[in-house]
DNA sequence: TTTATTTATTAGGATACCCTAACTTTATTT
DNA sequence: AAATAAAGTTAGGGTATCCTAATAAATAAA
């Protein structure tokens, strides 16, 4: 039915929130040839393929956006890279910055029982190693109640449920501040003068910097 | 390193057997077609590049024969396909006659820990649910003493230990047949009228034909 | 051994996906 | 609103993989 190209570029329409609701709203040439690492005019001849089989919204100089096929595919695709994740992480113990690019090439395998069978074998997950939500079989998705350390409040307690940056280096560097997946925190308090955050961990008090704390998710 | 479409060519050819020793000798360029269900003159452009990647050898108007190599990573993709397929069967309950498509797509995927993992994850199978053995690490391959029905003489008992066609057509006669992997038969007679051959399973007696027992292996 | 047949190769073309460079349209400044 | 900047598009190429049709070499048959 898609190519794995195809299937790339829907996964980044979504990713950029090219939704007509729920989204950030339409995306652009350029901005979506940055997110898939492509020239904008290799990004403009595919916007023309994926118009024409009823996957994106878009006008000669206009914006783009996913229509409600695209969104599924995407979703569907989403689907299947998080439910690999977890099958690389949970059964043949990856690390969380291992799974991403092996995934990456799973994601695209075609079998119409293959990604059912295997959410069952791994127990109907709803979460993927970094914490993101898998989405169900129709395409739902339950919403994310979470938030970056940056923006969160002081004094606010919760648990580590995800990451904005899934790059090896962000995970592997979390690894080494202690911070994993599901870890219980307090936010203590957010310095203003570079906007480094303190963090409690059970009895621990550590500091992270801005950076980190814009890439961590607190429920 | 390699492109699934050149491993695609490299595991055709170590089907046809075109190995210095051990197999049928070098192969044809219209029976790689053949085989791949290629044209040809597309298999030749391919050869060029094989041949430039040291994978085969081959001179203009000669032979296909693999290189020690291209023979290693043949191996290499017939192991991942076959582990696959076991976890499919395995794991996520595939009927057999169902694994091979998917692992088709399966065995293509590029990592260096995935097949490791995936092999210690199943217990390091030496055969897959079609009774093929699956090569080890480093690319040895159990000895196979397996005969097909067809060959073997009356009075042999021995247990099914694979096919020769891996057909969904013919894996499912087979179920209708009630013969499976593992089921312990004896040749009780060849009937040399059509070829047709007598089998007994337990207390049953039952009658394949010669295409059946041609394409059923016996240990 | 000359002819016929089979097998292999070349020539020329198509599609998918990617690129750079040049150009056009839209958006932002002044 | 004119000038500039940013965003989007077109033109022209490149590689990988496939094709058909024509040709050349090797093999088998007469």
């Amino acid at each position: 039915m898609f190519t794995a190209t195809e299937e790339n570029y829907l996964k980044a329409l979504f990713r950029l929130g090219a939704l007509a609701d729920g989204g950030k709203g339409p995306a652009g040439t350029n901005e979506l040839a940055m997110e898939l690492e492509l020239r904008p005019a290799t990004v403009n001849e595919m916007l023309k393929k994926l118009r024409e089989k009823g996957l994106i919204e878009h006008r000669r100089y206009g914006k783009i956006l996913l229509t409600e096929t695209g969104r599924l595919h995407a979703v569907e695709v989403i689907r299947k890279h998080r439910l690999w994740e977890t099958f690389l992480h949970e059964k043949l113990h990856f690390s969380w910055d291992e799974v991403h690019d092996v995934a990456e090439q799973l994601e695209h395998i075609r079998s119409v029982q293959l990604t059912d069978r295997l959410e069952e074998f791994l127990g109907f997950p709803s979460v993927d190693p970094h914490g993101d939500p898998i989405p169900d079989k129709d395409g739902r998705m339950p919403p994310e109640v979470r938030q970056t350390i940056a923006e969160s409040t002081e004094g606010h307690s919760g648990r580590v449920v995800g990451v904005c940056d899934n790059s090896a280096e962000f995970l592997q560097y979390l690894d080494r501040l202690g911070l994993s997946l599901g870890l219980r925190i307090s936010i203590v308090r957010h310095i203003s003068f570079d906007g480094s955050v303190e963090l409690e961990a059970g009895s621990d008090r550590l500091i992270i910097t801005r950076k980190v704390a814009e890439n961590l998710l607190v429920d």
